[in-house]
DNA sequence: AAGATTATATCGTTATTTACGATGTATTAT
DNA sequence: ATAATACATCGTAAATAACGATATAATCTT
């Protein structure tokens, strides 16, 4: 059971080693990770994110700037507060996540395709359930 | 076909959002890379890092240097050429890449024992079959 | 053996990033 | 009216990232 999750994870690095897309822009992991927190969580604001990556809210403010000069966030105000900040990820926003977190599609239906249905249908499914279980996991 | 690639993206970035190790380190996309470049091909050198990620062989140098200083990689010359660096992890860096690359082995944990046998072995072929095929990729 | 090539290292420099404490500014709550 | 909340900005410090130029040592070529 232990053995079968380090084999596991075994293989979770090697796919992505050898399916990413190749990254060539300078990105930080503070940026994806706040791409990421954005893109799966609703409303989030400025104190979320410095919650999230663990930095004081002025360095989160901080970031949300660089990002939003970047093209990467757009801010708006919540409705109900106008205090709080409401982000969400530009089109660039979304593209750079998935160029740095996504498996290179090219690549993904060329392996796609020497697969036989059977094989195909197995891999969907395991994708399909441990996507749903993981959301069941306690969010980060 | 297309859309098969597309959802198991989809379950991929959640998978990875949900289930990864809280991050705390402050860590460059491109020390990653390095790591795992190292780690996934042997003898990799000061300018294989260079190709790789893309940038000038001082620059590889340099993060080489300070990432030894970090105790992330430790270095030797080959013995068939002595002016060739052959890099490889420290447990340190075995261990920075794991937390920042691996999923939380607690909570895969967690998902395996919530599956009955089916699931399970439906979930270990999966990978197995595509952490097989990604190799016979191109490396990136 | 001299010169060229290769693999890496170092230096000087520049720009950007990252982070924090302190302080300021709206907006909402009491 | 005052306090609390959510965010923004300023000043500052340290680290990072990248490059061109130059240096060094090992190996290859002729």
């Amino acid at each position: 059971m232990e053995n079968e999750v380090k084999k596991m994870n075994q293989h979770w690095t090697d796919i992505y080693y050898h399916l990413h897309y190749p990254h060539d822009e300078k990105i930080t992991h503070q940026v994806i990770r706040i791409l990421q927190h954005v893109q799966k969580q609703p409303n989030v604001g400025v104190n979320d994110i410095a919650d999230y990556i663990n930095v004081s809210q002025n360095t989160a403010s901080e970031h949300v700037k660089r990002m939003i000069d970047k093209a990467l966030l757009k801010k708006s105000r919540s409705q109900s507060d106008e205090r709080k900040v409401i982000l969400c990820l530009t089109e660039k926003g979304e593209e750079v996540l998935f160029r740095n977190t996504s498996l290179d599609e090219e690549k993904l239906n060329h392996i796609f395709k020497s697969l036989n249905t059977e094989e195909k249908e197995l891999i969907t499914e395991a994708f399909e359930i441990l996507g749903e279980r993981s959301k069941q996991c306690l969010s980060p």
